[in-house]
DNA sequence: TATTGTTATACTCTATAACTATA
DNA sequence: TATAGTTATAGAGTATAACAATA
């Protein structure tokens, strides 16, 4: 049974990263780990294969979380697409059946985004699914520890909003150690 | 300054997918959009583009990490990913002069995958950077809370190993709300 | 027989640029 | 002018299946 255990990164790696910090580097190897994990047990087979793509199924899912159709460039936002992207990802969906265009009711410039029954048939078998491995994912995991770990997650996430606003710093070189052969795959 | 909140999901989320739960839920959503949220810092540009996608950028830092060249299949265990698509990353990588092929000296069925210079000052460029946004990014957490917080990341890793060797649970019906509009993207 | 890697094929996602239609 | 969407084009990533070479 592997990867059941912190992944820890060397000692001497605030020597070979200036600037770097150790604890933070292993929070985010392991927040990539778990959330990775996540995935694949909620992607793993069978899982009664819907075959879309992540973009695709979250297309899905935005428009029944809206409740009502959406103009294409308001999915492509939240998505992080382009409008591009957004056309080629209702192309696909379309030809399956999953979404049906039809043209804004005032303004002639916007096509809204249908669900059609068998996307939402898709969707309301792949959700109480997806939220069914999470729920067994997270179970061993005391209530009091969720609390906080949430409350972790949102000081990193607020942080990180500050960041984004403000130039980044430059980098510090990094400072190579000796040879050995150690495998340090964990970076 | 959006999205600086703990993501919540409605109090009803347990009445519409029975076998859900909420505070599940929520650590689940919240771990994924601040990872999401730390993976877009990091290619923020002007990062020095290096042009390369993560599954690329990623085959190079496996290398640079065991500190020797490997066979491609060893890569592609580690990257998840086929050995058809393996070979057709090495085929891009080495296109861009980063990569060399090489035969392996004793069993003549692999080919051994060796950085150049070129790649090796890619690598020494971006690692120090990467480690340093995520300095930031997660400077603001107390170290005691990092403790915790990986602590409870590695339990519900344990807990997802565990899963993956087990047949999926059925999961219950989805209970439909009565209609309304308000916006429920979060799930 | 099993392992390693490649080729062939196909599809999806993604982006940028140029364009049309509408507001 | 600005907004919404499409088309054209291009490249990357991914997978499966069939195959060759080697162990």
């Amino acid at each position: 049974m592997p990867d059941i255990a912190t992944i820890r990164v060397p000692a001497d790696f605030e020597f070979e990263f200036p600037g770097a910090s150790r604890s933070a580097s292993e929070v985010a190897v392991n927040l990539a780990r778990t959330q990775m994990a996540i995935i694949a047990e909620i992607e793993r087979p069978p899982r009664e294969a819907h075959g879309l793509s992540a973009s695709a199924f979250q297309t899905l899912a935005i428009l029944d979380g809206a409740g009502e159709p959406l103009p294409g460039h308001v999915i492509a936002e939240r998505l992080l697409v382009s409008s591009a992207s957004m056309t080629s990802l209702v192309d696909t969906l379309e030809r399956r059946g999953l979404v049906e265009r039809r043209p804004h009711p005032t303004d002639r410039r916007k096509v809204l985004i249908h669900l059609t029954p068998d996307a939402q048939r898709v969707v309301d078998q792949q959700l109480p699914a997806i939220h069914a491995v999470i729920a067994q994912a997270i179970s061993t995991l005391p209530e009091s520890d969720r609390e906080h770990l949430l409350s972790s997650l949102t000081t990193i996430r607020a942080r990180l909003s500050l960041l984004a606003g403000q130039p980044l710093p430059p980098a510090k070189a990094r400072r190579r150690r000796r040879a050995e052969s150690t495998d340090r795959s964990a970076r």
